[in-house]
RNA sequence: GGGCAGAUAGCUCAGGUGGUCCAGAGCGCUUGCCUUACAAGCAAGAGGUCGGGAGUUCGACUCUCCCUCUGCCCACCA
C-alpha cells in the first residue's frame, strides 16, 4: 500500500505523459526476436502523410494495442511494426494545393525541388501523426518505424520489380486506362470512383457514304467523334444489316469509316448502333483490336482536343461538347436528344471525371498471383472477421484484373526501367546494369523511366520490408522473418481489402512463400449520426487529439470499442460546432468510476491496514464469494470475447463488471462487511478486496492503460522498473467460480431491489430504517436469507425480520420475489388504491404467465420432444407461479377487506 | 445489373449454436436523494405487438423464404 495521498480527481493528461515516458524509458515496447518467447505480431496499417489521424484510425490503432498489451501481459514477445505511407498521389495533390496556394506550380519548381518540398510535408505531417499515436498510448515498437519510402523499402520495391519483369508478370503496354486530367496521370480501376450524373444522350446522324440514308448513332460523349473509327452494330440487328460493310460520314469531318458487326454491341440500349472510339473507351477499344481498326487519339493528356478536332482543336473537353453539341445541332445532325442517366467515374482524390485514354502503362498480372492467394483464404490459413468478407474477396479475385501500377507523378518509387534513345527498354538496378543486359557499350545513353509506381506497390511488400527483406537489396532472411512472420493480426478498414489486405497476401505468398498474417480483423465504419462518413470537408471528424486532451486517451480508446461492434458501422453523434464527440463520456466517466472505486478501497485500507494473513474460505462473507465468482466468470467471458475478436463485447463485459457488480453490489455490501468485523478481520477483507481490485486493474489494462498504471502504482509499492504493462494478465483460480454463490447472491440483490421499490413507494427520507417483514419460501433459501437480514439492512434500508405470522401486517405493502413475500408496513391512513391497482396488474400479469405455463405443461408434444431439463425448468416456474400467486392473492384479499371496512366504519 | 450487411425503448446500440430471465444497456425523460469512493454519482420509474408477411418447430427476437426500407461493395453499355 502507498503511502502517498490519493488524489481526489483523476487527471489523466499528466498521468498519460508520465506512463508513456516512463514506458519508453524502459523500453518496454521493444521486441527481442531472440527471447525465446512465444511471438505474437501486428502489421500496423501505415496511415498516409496526407494530414491528420481521425476516428477511424483512432479505432483501428486502439484495437491492435489492445491485442498488443494483453499478449505482452500473457507473455508473448510481442512485436508492433509501425510505420508512414508516402501516399503518392494523395500527398503529392495536397502539396500542389499548397503551392497553388503560393501561386507556384509543380512544374515551375521542377521535379527535384518539389519531392524535396514533399519531404518537408512528410517530417510535418508524418510527425503529427506520430504525436497523434503516442498521445493513444499505443505500444508499437518504435524502433522498427518504417516509412514506405525509405531507402531499405525503394530496394525492396525495386527488387520486386525486377523480379517480376524477368518472369513476365510485369509488362508494358498501350491500354485504355482512367487518366486524371488533372492529375496528369493514369490512376488504378481502385481509384476511380463512380457517381451518378444525368447527362445528355444524342443520336447523332452519321450519313451513309452514297448519301442513301444514315445511322443513328447514341452517344454521351459527341466531343470523341473525332476519333470514331467505325460504327459497330450487333451482328443479329436486322434494322441496320444492310449497311454492314459500307461506310458512314463521321459527322462534322470529311471521314469515313466502315459500318462492322459485333457481339459486344447491345442492340436494346439507345439507337442500337455504337460509334467506335478505341482510344477514348475500353469497350471501344476492345472492338477495335478484334477488328484490327486504327487508333486515333483526338484528346491532349490535358484533356484538350487536339488537331483531329479541326475548329474544335484547343477546346477543353466539356466546352467542346456543348460546342459540337450546338453545331452538330445547326447542321441537322443531330436527331434527338434526351436526358440520361449513368454512373460517371471520378477520380478519387482530385475529384474530376476521369477520361478513359489510351496509353503506355505498367501493368502486372494478376491471375496468377491471385490464385494462391485466394486459396489461402478459402482454405482457411488465412481467417477474416466477419467472416462474410471472403465472398466480397472470392468475387474480387476470381475476377481479377491486370494491375496498372504506372503513375505519371514526381511523388513515389521511380520505376527502374531505362530506354534507350531507339526505344528499347529493360528493368534494371542502374543504368550500368541495364546496359548490361541490353548488350550495350557504355556511351549509349539510357534515359530512365520518368514514371512513379501506385503506391500500393510498396504497400503490398509491408509484411515483408518491415521486416526488412531485401533491405540492402540482397538479404532474403533476418531474425524478424524468422520469428515474427505470418504476422498473427492484421486490423484494417474492409474499404481497403481490395487496394492492401489482398495484394499483401500476393505478394508474401510470392516472394516468401507464406501467409502475411492469420487473422484479419475487418473495423466498423465511424459515421457521424446522419449516417455520413467523417471526412475533413464536411467538418464532421474532428482532430482527435483535442478530443484525448478533453477526455483522456483511456476514455478515448474505452468508448470507441464500447461503440463499435465487430462488423458493423457505428454512428456517432459528432458536434460539428464544438468539434467535439460527446458519447466520449462513456469512456470518461467509466474511467472515473475506476478511480474511485480505488480511491474508496485506499481509503478503507489506510483505516483497516492490511492484514497479510489469508482469509480461510470459511471467513469469506457471501458477497466476497460472489465478486470472486464474478471476477473468474467474467475473465473467462472476456477472454473468450477476445479470442473471438468481439472486442465490443470485451468492454460491456468491463463495465458491466467494474460498474454493476463491483461498485454498486461488492463495494456497497463491502461497507456493512467492514463495520461488522474486527479489526482483524477488517484488515483481511482489505487485503482481499485490493487484491481482486488489483486484477480488475490487469484485465483493464489492455482497453484503459493509462489509468490502470496510475492506480496501480498508486495502491502498492512498486520496484523501481515494475509495471503494470508487463505485469501478467489476470488470472483466477477455477474454483473461484460457483453458480450456486451466484445463484444465492441473485436472490439477495433481488429482495434488496423488491424491497428499495416498495420504499420507494413510501418516499422515505435515507435516514428513516422502516422493518421489512419477511415471509420466507417453502424452497430452501429460508436459511440463506435469515442469514443476510443484516445486508438487506444496510443496502435497502430498513430493518429486516423473518416471520411467518404476517396477519398482523394487515396494512402494509407487499412484494413477492421468487415465493417469498416482503412486507412493508404503512400508516394506518395510508391510501391503498395505488397499491390495489398494482397488485391486481401484477397478478393479472402471472396470471398469463402460468396459462401460458401450464398450456406448455399439458401439450402431450412438448413433454415428449423438449429436453428434459426445459421440462424441469417450466414444472419449477409453474411452482413459483403458484406460490407467488397465491401470496397476491391472500394480500389483495386482505387489503380489500381492510379498505371495505375501514369505508364501512 | 450482381453481391453483402442491417431493420429491437425517443436516440445509439447489446442480445454465439431456437426454450434461463415473460426483451437488456447507455444517453435522454420522470421522481427522490450531496446516503461512510464517485452529482462524471446513488436509488426508483415510465417507455418496445423485437420492419411486414408466410413457413419450419412442441416452442422463434433468435432458423428458412418472400416483401418493404436503409447502408455498403462490385460491375458498368454508347
Amino acid at each position: 500500500m502507498s503511502g502517498e495521498r490519493f488524489p481526489t480527481a483523476y487527471t489523466p493528461n499528466q498521468a498519460e505523459r508520465r506512463w508513456y515516458a516512463e514506458w519508453l524509458r524502459y523500453d518496454l515496447f521493444r521486441a527481442d526476436p531472440n527471447s525465446g518467447r512465444p511471438p505474437y505480431s501486428i502489421l500496423m496499417p501505415p496511415p498516409n502523410v496526407t494530414g491528420m489521424l481521425h476516428f477511424g484510425h483512432v479505432l483501428n490503432i486502439t484495437l491492435q494495442d489492445i491485442y498488443i498489451r494483453w499478449h505482452r501481459m500473457l507473455g508473448y514477445e510481442v512485436c508492433w511494426f509501425p510505420g508512414l505511407d508516402h501516399a503518392g498521389i494523395a500527398t503529392q495533390v495536397k502539396v500542389e494545393q499548397q503551392l497553388a496556394a503560393e501561386g507556384l506550380t509543380r512544374q515551375q519548381l521542377g521535379r527535384e525541388r518539389f519531392v524535396e518540398r514533399v519531404w518537408q510535408w512528410k517530417e510535418r505531417y508524418g510527425g503529427i501523426i506520430l504525436e497523434q499515436m503516442r498521445a493513444l498510448g499505443i505500444s508499437c515498437d518504435w524502433s522498427r518505424t518504417l516509412f514506405t519510402m525509405d531507402e531499405s523499402a525503394s530496394n525492396a520495391v525495386r527488387e520486386v520489380f525486377i523480379r517480376l519483369y524477368d518472369e513476365g508478370l510485369i509488362y508494358r503496354g498501350k491500354r485504355i486506362i482512367n487518366w486524371s486530367p488533372r492529375l496528369q496521370s493514369a490512376l488504378s480501376d481502385e481509384e476511380v470512383v463512380y457517381r451518378s450524373v444525368t447527362e445528355e444522350l444524342l443520336v447523332l446522324r452519321y450519313e451513309l457514304e452514297d448519301g442513301s440514308g444514315h445511322i443513328p448513332v447514341a452517344t454521351v460523349r459527341p466531343e470523341t467523334i473525332f476519333a470514331d473509327v467505325a460504327v459497330a452494330i450487333h451482328p443479329e440487328d436486322e434494322r441496320y444489316k444492310t449497311y454492314v460493310g459500307r461506310r458512314v460520314r463521321v459527322p462534322l469531318t470529311d471521314r469515313f469509316v466502315p459500318v462492322i458487326e459485333d457481339e459486344a454491341v447491345d442492340p436494346t440500349f439507345g439507337t442500337g448502333a455504337l460509334k467506335v472510339t478505341p482510344a477514348h473507351d475500353p469497350l471501344d477499344f476492345e472492338i477495335g483490336q478484334r477488328h484490327g481498326l486504327p487508333l486515333l487519339v483526338c484528346l491532349t493528356p490535358e484533356g484538350v482536343l487536339n488537331e483531329l478536332a479541326g475548329p474544335f482543336a484547343g477546346l477543353e473537353r466539356f466546352e467542346a461538347r456543348r460546342r459540337v453539341t450546338e453545331r452538330l445541332r445547326e447542321l441537322g445532325l443531330l436527331e434527338r436528344s434526351e436526358p440520361y442517366t449513368h454512373n460517371v467515374g471520378f477520380s478519387e482524390r482530385s475529384g474530376e471525371p476521369v477520361e478513359p485514354y489510351i496509353s503506355d502503362q505498367w501493368f502486372v498480372r494478376m491471375k496468377p498471383l491471385a490464385e494462391p492467394a485466394l486459396q489461402a483464404v478459402l482454405d482457411g490459413r488465412i481467417r477474416f472477421h466477419p467472416e462474410h468478407w471472403v465472398k466480397t474477396y472470392e468475387h474480387w479475385m476470381r475476377n481479377v484484373r491486370d494491375w496498372c501500377i504506372s503513375r505519371q507523378l514526381w511523388w513515389g518509387h521511380r520505376i527502374p526501367v531505362y530506354y534507350t534513345p531507339d526505344g528499347r527498354y529493360t528493368a534494371a538496378r542502374s543504368p550500368e546494369e541495364a546496359r548490361q543486359r541490353l548488350g550495350l557499350s557504355p556511351d549509349v545513353p539510357l534515359e530512365q523511366d520518368p514514371d512513379v509506381l501506385d503506391t500500393w506497390f510498396s504497400s503490398w511488400l509491408w509484411p515483408l520490408t518491415t521486416m526488412r527483406w531485401l533491405a540492402d537489396g540482397k538479404t532474403e532472411e533476418t531474425t524478424d522473418l524468422k520469428v515474427f512472420l505470418p504476422t498473427n493480426l492484421l486490423v484494417t478498414a474492409p474499404e481497403i481489402i481490395f487496394f492492401w489486405v489482398a495484394r499483401m497476401i500476393m505478394a508474401t505468398l510470392k516472394f516468401r512463400g507464406t501467409i502475411p498474417f492469420r487473422d484479419v480483423y475487418f473495423t466498423s465504419v465511424i459515421r457521424d449520426s446522419y449516417g455520413r462518413k467523417l471526412s475533413k470537408s464536411l467538418g464532421n471528424s474532428p482532430d482527435p487529439l483535442p478530443i484525448i486532451a478533453k477526455y483522456g486517451a483511456d476514455a478515448v480508446r474505452f468508448t470507441m470499442i464500447y461503440l463499435a461492434p465487430l462488423g458493423q458501422d457505428v454512428r456517432m453523434k459528432i458536434d460539428e460546432r464544438a468539434q467535439d464527440i460527446p458519447s466520449m463520456e462513456i469512456g470518461r466517466n467509466f474511467a472515473n468510476k475506476l478511480w474511485n472505486a480505488g480511491r474508496f478501497l485506499w481509503l478503507k485500507c489506510q483505516q483497516y491496514g492490511l492484514s497479510d494473513a489469508a482469509l480461510l474460505e470459511s471467513e469469506l462473507a457471501l458477497p466476497e464469494r460472489w465478486i470472486r465468482s464474478r471476477f473468474a466468470a467474467t475473465l473467462q467471458a472476456t477472454e473468450s470475447a477476445l479470442r473471438e475478436y468481439r472486442v465490443h463485447e470485451y468492454a460491456r463485459l468491463l463495465y458491466d463488471f467494474v460498474w454493476s457488480d463491483f461498485c454498486d453490489w461488492y463495494i456497497e455490501a463491502l461497507k456493512v462487511l467492514l463495520q461488522r468485523s474486527t479489526p482483524q478481520e477488517a484488515a483481511c477483507r482489505c487485503r482481499f478486496a485490493l487484491d481482486l481490485y488489483e486484477g480488475i486493474l490487469r484485465l483493464l489494462h489492455p482497453v484503459t492503460p493509462f489509468v490502470t498504471e496510475e492506480l496501480w502504482h498508486l495502491l502498492w509499492e512498486r520496484r523501481e522498473g515494475e509495471f503494470l504493462c508487463t505485469a501478467a494478465a489476470a488470472s483466477a483460480p477455477r474454483e473461484w467460480y460457483s453458480a450456486e454463490t451466484e445463484e444465492a447472491f441473485s436472490l439477495l440483490q433481488a429482495l434488496v431491489e423488491e424491497a428499495r421499490r416498495l420504499r420507494a413507494i413510501l418516499g422515505l427520507p435515507p435516514q428513516e430504517r422502516p422493518p421489512l417483514f419477511i415471509r420466507p419460501a417453502d424452497d430452501g433459501t429460508s436459511a440463506i436469507v435469515r442469514e443476510h437480514l443484516w445486508l438487506l439492512d444496510a443496502l435497502v434500508p430498513c430493518q429486516a425480520q423473518v416471520g411467518t405470522d404476517h396477519s398482523t401486517l394487515d396494512k402494509a405493502l407487499s412484494g413477492v420475489v421468487r415465493g417469498i413475500e416482503l412486507l412493508l408496513p404503512i400508516s394506518a391512513d395510508y391510501d391503498l388504491s395505488a397499491e390495489l391497482e398494482r397488485l391486481h396488474r401484477e397478478i393479472a400479469r402471472l396470471e398469463r404467465l402460468l396459462e401460458e405455463n401450464r398450456a406448455k405443461l399439458h401439450n402431450e408434444a412438448f413433454l415428449q420432444r423438449a429436453p428434459q431439463h426445459v421440462i424441469e425448468r417450466e414444472r419449477e416456474k409453474e411452482q413459483s407461479f403458484l406460490q407467488s400467486l397465491s401470496r397476491l392473492r391472500e394480500r389483495l384479499q386482505l387489503l380489500e377487506s381492510l379498505t371495505s371496512g375501514g369505508r364501512d366504519a
